[in-house]
DNA sequence: CCATTATTTCGATAAATCTAGAAATATAGA
DNA sequence: TCTATATTTCTAGATTTATCGAAATAATGG
């Protein structure tokens, strides 16, 4: 995970409204959500979860699977995970002691 | 840990330059560093820095704390490991087996 | 092919953010 | 007090983002 993509990653669920659609898609599990129950459980219209979504989906943190004409969205558990293990992979590797 | 503030920290680790800030005083441990000195590790101009350093301290992602007429910035660690705790914290809860 | 359902793209506006030079502030020491 | 050092505030332009209605696209069933 370098740092461009673990930026875009925390970018993407800096927003309140994205990262209670990323949320919901963590709670919901691996079968995943159609956007229209998203849109259900969030309150947020069409065009503006539509566009959410890209947001998430282009940093990696949900995967979004055509079945037929619905489209389930998933969350990226490893991805979510690497972002999560990045914020202090590197704690301390340059502290001095003493002082 | 609200979602409310979970959106602000990750708002605040979400831009390239801001994430290298946070880095290296991540990197830096506990002694922390001065302006000056993350000036010099990241090269980010002083005014711009300034900015990105009060951005991630009303985020509550890093602490400032004046000795003399250098500004020591720490990392706040309880904080990024609550950020980095609620990422998957409810993975999961609203799954339903089979199917 | 038509109607229906699911989702996205278009378009437009408002708001927030990024950047950095110049000026201002704060502290310490001579 | 005068000077040097450290950091912030001011200011402003460029870029990005957020929002959402209306129209467009995709897929299904009759």
């Amino acid at each position: 995970m370098d740092v461009v993509a673990a930026a875009q990653g925390f970018a993407a669920m800096g927003s309140e409204s994205r990262l209670e659609v990323l949320q919901t898609l963590v709670r919901a599990g691996d079968n995943g959500l159609p956007v229209g129950d998203i849109q259900l459980r969030t309150g947020i219209p069409g065009s503006t979860l539509a566009h959410h979504l890209k947001f998430l989906s282009s940093a990696d943190l949900i995967v979004q699977d055509r079945q037929g004409r619905t489209i389930i969205n998933q969350a990226n558990y490893r991805h979510l995970q690497a972002l999560a293990a990045f914020i202090l992979e590197e704690c301390c590797t340059d502290q001095e002691m003493g002082a």
